[in-house]
RNA sequence: GCCUCUGUAGCUCAGUUGGUAGAGCAGCGGACUGAAAAUCCGCGUGUCGUUGGUUCGAUUCCGACCGGAGGCA
């Protein structure tokens, strides 16, 4: 059996329980691989786990950064790989387990990246924000034609960042990312995916699971981090379920309608998610019915471990 | 009971002087390589309430019926 087992799914579709339950089943640690649950003080809105939930399982790359700070998946890289090699140093299997499709990807099949934000980026923004994106296009093209081509132009984000890595690098992002798919994965790794047979089954738990964060207490979570002295334009607080309360407490939306928006975005997210782990071959989908039992779950998941079966189940 | 209005996509509605229809929102699909819970791209998904009639042809015109809203009683 491997030693390192991925986790992952849509948001709300039980990957924190079944993840606690393999850790338990089979001597592991839990790695979590979400790009909010890794800051700290923000638990209800990121549907971390609770002490409770963990039960002694050890749980590493959470509650990790403070919401201040900006990060970045090289930086969840770098901290996420010691803490795996410790684990397995250690002689215990990891349960890596998250939505965060890019986090994923880039732990556990390995990819490097061209190069930091550098003050390029700031500058490009800036000419962007007084000229329009098409100077920094036309620069592209003359550069990179095939990333020119390839990105839609309104994505300003990747256009600036293609020219930023021609800038700093002399490399274009197009070779960069070519090189770097070349690379073989960095690890072996068993991939368990869950999904339900009914996207309406998901959509369900996800608009019970926001409710029930602003039942336990989801304002003053954010309230918290904002007396805390977070700026509101901070990462951290761009994250579903963070973002509406905040426009609605500037007025600009009602209460009840940031609410309608969390459960909303959580949605598209949702299928957002989906998107990305379809596309990777590895992953043995656990195709849950509308009112999943978690042991059920469990059970199907080790028995695909143990026979090493790859392919799509219903427990 | 009578009168008026109304019934078109999941929702709110537009439209067709008779040639099987289109917007917004919702939804669906996709991309993604140092912000990723971010960012971006694409796609109308339809017994035009039902049923008769007129017509070469009806979602459109006429009748009846069914559902909804309002008014008079």
């Amino acid at each position: 059996m491997h030693d390192i087992i991925a986790v992952v799914g849509p948001t709300a579709s039980g990957k924190t329980g079944l993840a606690i339950g393999l850790a338990k089943a089979l001597d592991g640690e839990v790695l979590s691989c979400d790009s909010m649950q890794l800051y700290r003080h923000m638990d209800i809105g990121t549907a971390t786990p609770t002490a409770a939930e963990m039960d002694g399982i050890p749980h590493h790359m959470m509650n990790v950064i403070d919401p201040s700070e900006d990060f970045s998946v090289s930086r969840y890289v770098e901290m996420a790989d010691d803490c795996l090699r410790d684990i397995l140093t250690r002689g215990k299997r990891a349960v890596v387990c998250g939505g965060t499709g890019l986090y994923l990807d880039s732990l556990l099949l390995g990819r490097s990246f061209a190069c930091p934000a550098t003050g390029h980026r700031r500058r490009l923004e800036e000419q962007a924000e007084r000229e329009g994106i098409e100077p920094i296009r036309e620069f592209l093209r003359t550069v990179d034609p095939d990333a020119y081509a390839r990105l839609p132009a309104g994505d300003h984000r990747r256009i600036i960042r293609a020219a930023e890595v021609y800038l700093e690098t002399g490399i274009t992002i197009t070779e960069h990312n070519r090189r770097t798919q070349l690379l073989p994965p960095r690890y072996e790794a068993r991939w368990i995916g869950l999904d339900f047979a009914n996207r309406a089954a998901l959509y369900a738990r996800i608009d019970r699971r926001v409710e029930l964060m602003m039942e336990q207490g989801l304002l003053e979570e954010i309230q918290a981090l904002l007396d805390r002295g977070v700026p509101p334009t901070a990462t951290s607080l761009q994250a579903i379920g963070y973002k509406e309360p905040m426009a609605a407490l500037r007025g600009e939306i009602t209460m009840d309608e940031a609410m309608a928006k969390i459960q909303q975005e959580s949605r598209r997210y949702a299928k957002r998610q989906l998107t990305w782990f379809r596309r990777n071959p590895a992953i043995s989908w656990i195709v849950q019915p509308d009112e999943p039992d978690a042991r059920q779950t469990l059970e199907t998941a080790l028995h695909l471990l143990k026979d090493g079966i790859s392919g799509d189940f219903a427990p």
